[in-house]
DNA sequence: GACGGATATATCGCGTGCCGATATATTGTC
DNA sequence: GACAATATATCGGCACGCGATATATCCGTC
């Protein structure tokens, strides 16, 4: 539930704020921090993280994971982290308010409940 | 915005916990209680409303808005009136519950933001 | 040294469902 | 008699979410 691309791209930037990350820890960060309720799926999550790049939001940058003994061109296992660019965070800003706005509208009508149990 | 179907359930579902109406009129208290944020359009409402009264969520009959001066057969305008079930009730609980329920999993990553804003 | 599972990134395409466009009828008003 | 508001309803194209799938490295262990 909740992997609409609207929600993940909040809950991506929000991670990202936190500091620089890469995808299969952003996606294990959100499962953890959710309780399992978020499954940042490969399928949602790399289009996602590509599409930021593109807009500009985050940057990204390969690097090897472990480069000891490495004899020459021999370059191991890389990772491709990311990082909120200045924009990104703006936009994660956007991406709050608008939560927090909907919120509130939601709120008007939930909030409005005429009876919490039925009296019969 | 926000005129997914998930959250139009739940505006639909709370208005008619507050009493009877019909489509347009939810129409109209949708966009009033939410200043014009949550535009419940015909092509999202009815189609709704009719999977609602399937689910035995809510039920619906026609009345004559006006009766007046009828000669005999002419019934005149009809609305057609739109109530909660017991069950479209517990199905509201439900999905205050699971709405409550995802806020707190966005909350968990939009609170945690670092700081309000940079500092350079 | 090979097998399996975890780590890690990435793409593709199809099924579904959103909602804009559209249709229809009545009422009020100028 | 024309136009806007009221009122309900359907349809289908196009978008895109995300499951399935592919690829590669790393590590433990037998």
């Amino acid at each position: 539930m909740l992997t609409g691309n609207e929600s993940a791209e909040l809950v991506v930037l929000s991670l990202l704020a936190e500091g620089e990350s890469y995808g299969y820890q952003l996606t294990k960060d959100a499962a953890g921090r959710s309780e399992g309720h978020l499954r940042l799926t490969p399928g949602v999550l790399y289009p996602l993280l590509r599409q930021l790049e593109n807009e500009g939001l985050i940057t990204s940058s390969w690097d090897a994971v472990r480069a000891e003994d490495s004899d020459e061109g021999a370059e191991g296992r890389k990772r491709k982290w990311y990082r909120l660019s200045p924009k990104g965070k703006r936009r994660l800003g956007q991406r709050v308010a608008a939560y927090e706005s909907l919120r509130k509208v939601i709120d008007a009508f939930v909030g409005v409940r005429p009876r919490e149990e039925g009296s019969r």
